[in-house]
DNA sequence: AACGCGGGGTT
DNA sequence: AACCCAGCGTT
């Protein structure tokens, strides 16, 4: 039984030793098989990624072979795994490894950072599974990973994260299995400790873990808040008939249910904001409205989307409301309207187009749009 | 620091 | 429909 004395990295590796899967770049781990496997992989997931590389290797068995090749044979290969920049990157870098490398893969993160397509993460990749380098791989895995275990309450996409990680990970990397290591981390955020629902009962870190002990795993990795909210164009009515206007209610059970608002909807892609509350006001009360001109544009941010709500005057040519309406939909005095509960966004669009009836000669202004406003 | 690049799977 | 994925180069 292991102590639970023993190191983390101990661990780690002997869970990697029972649990890695074999892979056809681990079988024969040659500098350039280690290379191609590592750029095929950006942003790529495994099983993608392997048909691709067993035919890549088949077709180019070699840097000098890659280097010979054209370009487009280069590409036809890599054709359906996407990022294309990665095979151009290659393929330039192939040239120049051969030219200037004697067809021989550079041993050292630094001098396979100054290749074309080769970051840091994939710096580290080649230097730590190719030759044994003692530096950390820092990909999305590993900053979940670790984000989790040592509670980083920092924004995991940006570059000082990262770097602040690979410093803290640096002393860890073993002298004798760098490249399994670093296969380690990645292997275990790729199967166990992954984005969502992370297999915790799994993990051979867990009782490492500080945002398990701390029944925190949801909250990490910390995103950046600056995430762009969906936005969409919602279009109302206010729609007079004898001086009262219409209202309708949210189904309950959905998003502001009860709650009564200016009949509309969401407008659909493309769509003009005239037909789409046309379309709308027929599809939710029966009536043929004809739209006029727009009373109020209110910005509205929600949990996890914003709005753009525009309400336009409308008339009421057919004027009675349908059955099977007449109980989400109210004909209702201006005085009166205080008195049903509204949300906000329909709140302030109401009085808006009311200010703008009352004689105080304020001219409609479109407020200035927010297209990413931040998550709270 | 922010953005574009791609196709595919998961929720 | 977002989010995520063994990221990198450009601006």
């Amino acid at each position: 039984m292991p102590s639970r004395a023993e190191p983390w990295p101990r661990r780690l590796l002997r869970w990697y030793d029972r649990n890695a899967r074999h892979l056809p770049w681990r079988e024969n781990p040659t500098p350039y098989r280690v290379w191609i496997s590592e750029m095929m992989l950006q942003q790529t997931k495994v099983e993608t990624v392997v048909p691709y590389f067993r035919r890549f290797v088949r077709t180019f068995p070699s840097v000098r072979m890659l280097a010979a090749a054209n370009l487009a044979a280069v590409l036809k290969q890599w054709e359906g795994l996407g990022y294309y920049s990665r095979a151009r990157n290659l393929h330039m870098a192939a040239g120049i490894i051969c030219k200037e490398h004697g067809a021989r893969l550079p041993r050292t993160y630094d001098e396979l950072l100054k290749l074309p397509g080769i970051g840091p993460y994939c710096a580290a990749a080649i230097a730590s599974i190719a030759f044994g380098e003692r530096v950390p791989v820092v990909d999305g895995n590993v900053l979940r990973v670790f984000s989790r275990l040592w509670m980083i309450n920092e924004d995991v996409k940006k570059t000082r994260t990262r770097q602040a990680l690979f410093s803290r990970l640096q002393p860890y990397v073993p002298g004798r299995r760098a490249g399994d290591f670093n296969q380690a981390m990645m292997e275990l955020g790729a199967r166990v400790c992954t984005p969502r629902n992370p297999q915790c009962g799994r993990c051979p870190l867990r009782t490492t873990c500080a945002a398990h002990a701390a029944n925190r795993i949801a909250a990490y990795p910390v995103r950046s808040p600056t995430t762009r909210l969906p936005h969409r164009h919602v279009d109302v009515g206010v729609v007079r008939r004898n001086g009262r206007i219409l209202i309708t209610q949210r189904p309950v059970n959905r998003m502001l249910g009860g709650l009564w608002v200016l009949p509309g909807g969401p407008r659909a892609n493309g769509e003009r904001g005239s037909t789409s509350v046309a379309r709308c006001i027929r599809e939710k009360t029966g009536l043929d409205v004809r739209p006029g001109p727009i009373v109020a544009t209110v910005q509205h941010t929600y949990s996890h989307f914003s709005i753009t709500m525009t309400a336009f005057e409308c008339t009421d040519p057919t004027g009675c409301l349908p059955r099977k309406h007449k109980n989400s939909a109210k004909w209702v005095w201006p005085r009166a309207l205080d008195s049903y509960p509204m949300p906000t966004a329909t709140r302030r669009a109401i009085s808006r187009w009311l200010e703008d009836n009352d004689g105080t000669t304020r001219k409609h202004t479109v407020p200035k749009s927010s297209a990413n406003r931040r998550k709270s």
